[in-house]
DNA sequence: GCATATCCGACCAATTTAGTCGGATATGCT
DNA sequence: AGCATATCCGACTAAATTGGTCGGATATGC
């Protein structure tokens, strides 16, 4: 039940990326936010296959979003970030007693969800 | 973000428990959840220590509930089990810029145990 | 006093997370 | 064209966490 690095260092870079508006370099944001820059580089690998920002390579190059900061949810970067989107895996199941857990954890997966998707980019950079 | 075998198998654990009413042991949930028990004995210990369960020594000995099912929820049981409980264990801060994602890990944690804090042990032996 | 329990701490193996490295590829600029 | 500056990509390693084990101490019922 805790947040990844990925996933912290990810959010705060999707943060600096909504404010900056142009085209900004990992290396930029790596000094800016203290985040190791092999590190933040394939955070961003993972943020562009997930289509929430894309890359202009070569000089002056870098990333932008590619969606206004008020289509994009916090949510959407944890997912894109997150390897066990699954609070639980269930393997459902060879116990012997019908499993009764499993309706909690559906239960708090649909509530977290919904609480990171109501958080947008935009409410961020006030 | 996933919730670890510790906290599964603890509220597996305690359902059955629940479902007994009387002392059971570790040795026959172990059993009847396919459990290992070495591993489940750890985790009854810290189920005690959050006083969700007590222990009678010696034969016949086992656990019961300290409290009626319907006083203790899930999150005091995942929250006894699970070790790393912040969801992000903030440093504030050597970092350079002011950090707004700090609210998005409290909003998120206070949802997390809202959420869990509604469902009681005794909905969950229908 | 013995069988059956919990209790306790150290220990270990597997997995996951965080971070590194080397190099390929794409682009802007002079 | 050629160089500097970027992203891209995969393999690799180190540290931390998780899941699980073992040996023995302690408490209790019969
Ligand atoms: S949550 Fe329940 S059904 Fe799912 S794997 Fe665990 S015991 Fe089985
Ligand atoms: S969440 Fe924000 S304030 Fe907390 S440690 Fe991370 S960057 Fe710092």
């Amino acid at each position: 039940m805790k947040i990844s690095k990925r996933a912290e260092y990810g959010l705060m870079a999707m943060v600096c990326l909504t404010k900056n508006k142009k085209t900004i370099s990992i290396r930029e944001i790596s000094n800016i936010e203290v985040i190791p820059y092999e590190f933040l580089a394939k955070i961003f690998a993972k943020l562009e296959s997930a289509k929430l920002v894309k890359a202009k390579h070569g000089a002056n190059g870098g990333y932008v979003l590619t969606k206004a900061s008020n289509k994009i949810s916090v949510n959407d970067i944890i997912s894109a970030l997150e390897g066990n989107k699954k609070t639980v895996d269930c393997v459902c199941c060879q116990r012997k007693t019908k499993c009764l857990a499993k309706d909690v954890w559906a239960k708090l997966e649909k509530s977290l969800n919904k609480t990171l998707e109501q958080v947008k980019l935009s409410d961020l950079i006030k």
